[in-house]
DNA sequence: TGTTAGCACTCAACTCATTAGAGTGCTAAC
DNA sequence: GTTAGCACTCTAATGAGTTGAGTGCTAACA
């Protein structure tokens, strides 16, 4: 068998049929493709190429008298090496984001929608983990006879707050001692930084409070740690309706059912922010997504950064037909746009 | 025309017709209903009776051949006579309910969990309305030069934080008298109870500082205003995929989205908290219901109570042949153990 | 007078065959 | 190497025929 290349031809003809698809969501004939390009050859001409293009496998045919839709490797193929990024209209899309919102997860909300509407695709956005951040300020005040509030402020103002139950009565002056020694000690802190001695040192210049301390550590790791299962915004998941080849029953309800349980998109997010190497973006086609149920979607990551270790990730989720060139540029627009706001803070 | 009569004989078998429909989705026919009940009647009898049914509006025809389905008014009258309650194996949901979670949120994220998971529907909780809820605590703290952090706890350990940016610069000492006076005016009080006497008098009181004064008032009211746009959780809206008069494209995708935005779930909230005379349970069938994109469903709502003035809303949302025992039966449970869990905290 | 048997009728849903049309592969000619 | 042309394939759409569940109505029965 003769070894067979992806010459310039063959390449314009895997543009056009991708192009076609894309649009159409239908398989691409010969004689569209003999039409569509301004390659001016004849439908048979594009058929012979097809043929080989399907043995190299970058297409397929549905049925045997249907035409030609991009395989997996086809679409890899495009994204890798034939997009050409649009930077549209994304402009109002900027607009819209300076009416910045003040809280962080209304933010993300509102980008998430702000995506899905503007890419007819399914959105979704992770708050930033705050896993490497440091501590900023802790407070604890008294609501009742046994009760301790603490508030928690980590570096980027995000907030956490904890309610403790203390067995011993506490007074206002003991408790601003606690404040005091709990914040020259910790403030400035990552999670990870805080290790045993720092603990034994505060607990013993707590004395008879010292199971306070304790209890202080524990609020703030659980904090923390809740966080750490993220929270995860998600929206447009009925667009996925507009696309006929996930519209059906069975698909359609794994996939609406993998964006109510927000679970499995975690591990989405893990596997994005897990690549170090990347640009920033990440584009999952069909089965390389980690997300068994969207094996017939595709998925486009991005990671924004808001100051040092609070990293969140942005996906797309649509057909393995969606406008990669858009959804690229949107998704870059959207990160940047982020960053922005939050230097400008 | 003579007046027709819902007799005995009527009731029992329009019961019968729904209960079959209830099972089965599918138009209940004469045949199916004369061997169903022990009435002793033959199709022809029956056929008579449903006859009879039609015309008073109980029940309908998709199509001449086909059985009799019950129409809003017949699920009216079996929600409103017919039902007997199952107080069935509830147990199991009340041992769920006990790993109680503190977090609020969590906990009640749990809740529409839990009942989609035991019903097959999709649900929706509310989060208490925090309205008429008093003010238990307020702390300000300096996070950074020129930002305060201000934590509001409500009754109930409801806690509401927000940063607030001052111009000036305020020492310690200046943050705990203000924190005194704030606390001072405004403990107990409810948000309708803070009036344009107690500002002036604190402003008075705070001096030069009066401005962060107002900024505090502000930010309670905004934090408490933000939790008017009410936080609502749901789950299981992939459920109505197990129901083919749901499932199709059109209504499957209306449904989803009215549950992925939530926005509209408000109304339904509003309209279960206003109606003041209710015993707990609301029924809305088929266009009864206030959300239009819902009036092929049946939604069940029903009201918890965590302490006073904190009232939410958990609805449960299904085809019309829903289960509506179970479902009213479940709700009551659910709801009383919330009461309960308020009580023992 | 209420109940029932029986029959003609209706209509959705299914099956099956046919057709139309889009698209292919292959061959022969340019 | 390219193209015209033809036989072939297969889906999707169409329509006729059949089935079966269910009805309404009538006449007979208790």
């Amino acid at each position: 068998m003769v070894e067979m290349q992806l010459d310039e031809r063959k390449i314009k003809i895997m543009q056009a049929i991708i192009r076609n698809y894309l649009e159409t969501g239908e398989p691409v004939g010969s004689r569209t493709i003999s039409k569509y390009t301004d390659l001016n050859l004849s439908s048979a001409t594009i058929r012979n190429e097809m043929a080989d293009l399907e043995e190299m496998g970058y297409i397929l045919q549905p049925h045997t008298s249907a035409g030609r839709i991009p395989s997996d490797k086809g679409y890899r193929l495009y994204v890798d090496t034939m997009m050409e990024e649009k930077d549209k209209e994304l402009e109002e899309l900027k607009e819209m984001m300076l009416e910045k919102e003040d809280k962080m997860d209304n933010l993300l909300k509102q980008v998430a929608k702000l995506l899905a509407v503007n890419t007819n695709y399914a959105t979704m956005v992770s708050a930033p983990a705050v896993h490497r951040n440091k501590l900023k300020f802790i407070q604890l005040s008294r609501v009742d006879v046994n009760q301790l509030l603490a508030v928690i402020v980590m570096e980027g103002n995000v907030i956490k707050n904890n309610i403790l139950q203390v067995a011993e009565e506490l007074n206002d002056e003991t408790i601003l001692k606690l404040n005091i020694l709990l914040n020259t000690h910790l403030n400035g802190l990552a999670l990870e930084e805080i290790n045993l001695g720092t603990i034994s040192a505060m607990k013993q210049q707590a004395g008879i409070h010292s199971a306070i301390v304790s209890d202080v550590i524990d609020a703030i790791a659980e904090g923390i740690k809740a966080d750490e299962d993220l929270e995860i915004y998600t929206s447009g998941a009925n667009n996925i309706f507009r696309y006929p080849e996930l519209a059906d029953q069975q698909k359609a309800s794994e996939i609406i059912n993998t964006f109510e349980e927000k679970q499995m998109l975690t591990e989405l997010v893990q596997d994005t922010l897990s690549d170090e190497s990347n640009t920033g973006i990440q584009v999952y086609i069909g089965n390389e997504t980690p997300i068994q149920t969207m094996k017939d979607c595709s998925v486009v990551t991005a990671t924004y950064e808001l100051g040092e270790g609070m990293r969140g990730t942005i996906g797309i989720i649509g057909p393995k037909r969606m406008d990669y060139d858009k959804v690229i540029g949107t998704l870059k627009t959207i990160t940047h746009q982020l960053d922005d706001l939050y230097k400008k803070k």
